[in-house]
DNA sequence: TGCCCGATTAACT
DNA sequence: GTTAATCGGGCAA
């Protein structure tokens, strides 16, 4: 996998506790942590949170057939189809009685992807790792899909800002500054 | 049942 | 900066 003292040793996998806390924790400690599904493995560098019921979450009208992951434990994904073309992947966080999730928007390559891959954007990250709507509500514990951990990111290089997409102004995105798994323009990453 | 639009992306002008 | 691709969810009727 990668070099270092133990480069064969896997990395455990984040326990629920990580999951279990405040959603906007939760999504700034997950920066440099390596995402893995199906032999490929990938460092988080851009998310977003989404937390309770406001307008700009797909759990503002309540649990539904599609969303219902983000109102369940902490720890489990919740993968959606946008635009009828592309996958986003969302890991639900807090014990809670709202919905409230992390979409992963951006990686750079660990392993297991060809050169060309892209991960800048949470359509093309799906795509990149083959993750649909069917991994949806999986356990990341004990399922295909897990997130391992790995060093925390410095906090003079991680940028927040404004989400991708969203009017309103809640900074609730974060970022590994200069990273070229970021999406969005150059001014989106610095 | 129909209509509108989206937590996107790439390919235009 | 603008627009097409493409379709299921959510809400009005």
């Amino acid at each position: 996998m990668t070099t270092g003292p133990r480069s064969g040793a896997a990395s455990r996998r984040l326990p629920r506790s990580f999951f279990a806390r405040p959603t906007l924790v939760v999504a700034r400690d997950l920066l440099g942590k390596v995402l893995t599904y199906d032999g490929k493995a990938a460092r988080l560098v851009e998310v977003e949170a989404y937390i309770g019921a406001e307008p700009a979450s797909h759990a503002r009208s309540g649990p539904t057939a599609r969303n219902y992951p983000m109102f369940g434990p902490p720890g489990f994904t919740y993968v959606y189809r946008i635009y009828g073309m592309y996958d986003c992947l969302n890991l639900a966080t807090e014990p809670k009685g709202f919905g409230a999730a992390i979409l992963v928007r951006g990686a750079e390559p660990v392993a297991g992807f060809n050169e060309r891959a892209r991960l800048a954007g949470p359509g093309l990250l799906c795509a990149a790792f083959g993750i649909t709507t069917a991994l949806t509500n999986v356990d990341l514990t004990r399922g295909p899909v897990a997130v391992r951990d790995a060093p925390q990111v410095p906090a003079r290089l991680v940028g927040r800002s404004a989400r991708i997409g969203v009017g309103d102004g809640k900074l609730f995105r974060f970022y590994v500054r200069g990273s070229s798994g970021v999406s969005g323009p150059a001014a989106a990453r610095a």
